[in-house]
DNA sequence: GGCCAAGTAATCAAACTTGACTAGCGTCGA
DNA sequence: TCGACGCTAGTCAAGTTTGATTACTTGGCC
């Protein structure tokens, strides 16, 4: 029977990853500003509800958890038609978050959700941090390949078969990511997708639309 | 802006999947009776850390949640040796519990974290039992890769480009795990690993153990 | 012989997720 | 015109997961 090596390191860096909260934070700073129920239509429009399996008391949570720690603001809306709603705005400091959430969705590793939502969310960084980010999860892919690779060669005796097939099924998904996510990084390379410091992005068109109010 | 349509369907057959259960269970059955801090021992020694990544905490709720479902049984022991603790014994019910939730993991696509619980107990179901519980995923998985491949050829107009990239990646991933699934099928049918209808099973062993006591 | 590190066993509060529920308003058909 | 249905918007209690913490024992080593 294995020992355990409780170890009780914290976080580097503070918050918890979520990929909940980067999806909301997300679409309420895409939006310029959102309601519960507009968040959760453009989750599901975004055909979101697959691959983030979010319920909509997750949502009305996270925007409330986000506004208690000043990453959005809240506007009590009286309700015109309809009952009465309120309206999220993002902060400078909410805008940040966001930003190292996806840097950090692209980076990790073993975390699917994640993953997804910093795609979703990518058009938020500059091409170049982009790049960058998804370079590091291809390096980080293949030195887990290799480990795996190893540990392959020389199984644990008291591990039963059918415990490293599961480990086959893991270096098959490691390779597809890994060839996806090559292929990403050369395509934003040549210039695909309007990113963050791209003109017609949604920081461009943002940043003209608040000129005039 | 996307129209939800709210479906407030049940599940159908009861109860909510969840790989931590059948984990926890599993390791109870498998090791014929154990405490909660066997089965954190046990799980980290099958690597499970890293694909499941459960926690103490949910173990041991885990454990006390499927004792109040009759699921497992309590036993108190004082302490002899250390800080007293409770072994748990995996009932009838508890045992067609498992099986059931193993073959719906076989099933189900879009839960890895099930599926991998599934795989580790993958010996708790008969050979002909896994072999087509193992198809019906190969099937499900070919069904929808056909109907991503429509999606793709006709895609949403106001869906992004990255987002479509995603689905690129997801159809990836589908592909190697049918490929891995159709090869374990293959290796189940040419009789690879001791199932529960095999001499030397568990099950065997533990029939065996039960007839001297 | 005394004390520290590591192992054994489990608890707890806080955070998060879920599914079900509430409620106003519009509209379309009978 | 009325009522069933669906959309908009959100609340809430119950359940689950997490990370930290407690508490006791053994073994080693100075």
């Amino acid at each position: 029977m294995g020992k355990l090596a409780i170890e009780t390191r914290g976080l580097s860096g503070g918050g918890r990853v979520s990929a909940t909260k980067l999806l909301v934070l997300g679409i309420v700073h895409l939006s310029g500003g959102a309601h519960g129920y507009q968040v959760r239509s453009e989750l599901q429009s975004w055909g979101a509800e697959s691959w983030a399996k979010i319920k909509p008391g997750s949502i009305y949570h996270a925007l409330k958890k986000a506004a208690a720690d000043g990453l959005l603001t809240e506007h009590a809306e009286p309700g015109n038609s309809g009952p009465e709603r309120v309206l999220y705005r993002a902060t400078t400091r909410g805008r940040d978050e966001m930003v190292e959430l996806v840097r950090d969705g692209l980076r990790r590793t073993h975390d699917p959700d994640m993953l997804n939502a910093s795609i979703a969310m990518l058009p938020m960084l500059t091409r170049t941090d982009a790049i960058a980010h998804i370079n590091e999860r291809v390096a980080r892919l293949e030195a887990e390949l290799v480990v795996q690779a190893k540990w392959r060669e020389h199984p644990n005796r008291d591990t039963p078969e059918h415990v490293r097939d599961q480990a086959e099924l893991w270096a098959g998904h490691a390779r597809t990511e890994l060839e996806w996510a090559k292929s990403l990084s050369r395509r934003l390379s040549e210039g695909a997708y309007v990113m963050a410091d791209d003109p017609g992005s949604w920081r461009t068109v943002h940043d003209h639309l608040n000129m005039h109010s």
